[in-house]
DNA sequence: CCTCGTATAATTGTATACAATCATACGAGG
DNA sequence: CCTCGTATGATTGTATACAATTATACGAGG
């Protein structure tokens, strides 16, 4: 009976191994930015950088190559990839299906536990929309799509979801993020949450499918374009 | 002007590295089920089958386990992934949307070398159907939805239908494939060419859309359950 | 007979050494 | 001055050695 949970924790591995902190923080660094796009990336350097020999180096690029964040070049090097204006609209369409798709199976399967988690990240957001910490908001915002994507009891969806908005996070940080969008961005969290609560999965999907939609907008309005001219300021 | 095409063609570095071609191979006999679910892979017995030492066999451990074909477990070892019933369901679900979505983008920027392949891989289909030529046919039917998924223009949501193709291409394996569903999916495929020919996107959508849901309604009918009976016949 | 702890074996994790490949510099030949 | 080929250095690809961790076996103590 035991056959059925073989979650795919990999975090947990992630803390413990050389090579699960090597790829978590380049992952991390970046998706913040720190390498810039076609960067170079060499292997001893970033093994010094990191303190580590290149072994665990390696695998870890072998993972970002599959996640799409270096390419790599065999015999020559592991560089960043470009992640073009039009990449950014398709994984915002891409998204808003299937958040929609999650919210109407979250409907269905959400945990006592994750409504809780839910309800408390929607009240605390505007708690922080009111005083201005912006900071707080966005991880708050971030949190709110893990705890959908956790609650669609779907492990492919789930992962699927989490890796393009690994990439939405990683554009979101190009762009000054909006201070308007934020408490818009709130209440239609919040809408959505109404929605799953009533379980009327049709509404909540059409919601989410929304809310994808408009933040992408928004992401236009606040400056997409500017973000990715090639000329730096 | 030769800044746009990135295209991470990793299928080159798969052929020119032993980890790509241990990668591949491991993939391909996961997928065709040489090895049982929840079998433990162990670095030394691979690498000596495929005559390569551990290093390249860990760094494509590294990307099975990222496409969710291999769970390692830190310290203890690697295991096949296991695919449930459920899983199949959810994947056929996600599926049906983003490859109602492809079809749409393919309808606006499919290029005439893929039409022309296009029109051929039906006909030529409509051709072994007819002959009984079951092998070819699901061949065909493979290559037709990899022709639509280059042909969205889109390089995420490619890789994204891509992977979960290569799921069902797993299942569809373990399921006898349906003898009566062949010349139907043709027929289906020919219905969403038509629409992107007539350059009608909703249509084509919509088409994808239920060919997708019908080829899940058949793979239940031609007995899903049965392939994911626990005790083995 | 059961429980617990220790020793041993097996396996993965990491570091390093060596081989192969690619990029660059430089000089001979035209 | 340009072109091409060779030599050299840098970087990745692979193999292997060693460390750390986990699983197993076995025996002492209760």
């Amino acid at each position: 009976m035991s056959e059925k949970n073989y979650d795919v924790k990999q975090e947990v591995t992630d803390k413990y191994s050389l090579r699960g902190r090597v790829f978590s923080r380049l992952r991390e660094d970046i998706l913040s930015g720190k390498y810039a796009e076609h960067e170079e990336l060499k292997e001893v350097t970033i093994g010094e950088e990191l303190g580590v020999s290149r072994t665990p180096v390696r695998e870890a690029f072998r993972q970002l190559e599959l996640e799409g964040l270096i390419q790599i070049i065999p015999n020559k090097g592991a560089y960043v990839t470009g992640i073009t204006e039009k990449d950014v609209k398709d994984i915002y369409m891409i998204r808003s299906l299937l958040e929609g798709l999650c919210a109407s199976w979250a409907t269905e399967h959400i945990t006592d536990e994750q409504m809780e988690e839910m309800e408390e990240n929607v009240y605390l957001a505007k708690f922080h929309a009111e005083k201005g910490h912006y900071d707080q908001l966005a991880e708050l915002d971030n949190r709110f799509h893990e705890i959908l994507y956790e609650a669609c009891n779907s492990k492919y969806l789930e992962h699927t979801l989490k890796d393009f908005h690994q990439y939405v996070i990683r554009v979101r940080r190009k762009t000054l993020s909006n201070v308007n969008r934020g408490p818009k961005s709130n209440e239609e969290h919040e809408a959505i949450m109404e929605a799953i609560k009533e379980k009327n999965a049709k509404k909540a999907q059409d919601l989410a499918n929304k809310h994808i939609l408009s933040a992408y907008e928004n992401l236009v309005k606040s400056g997409l374009k500017e973000a990715f001219d090639t000329t730096e300021k």
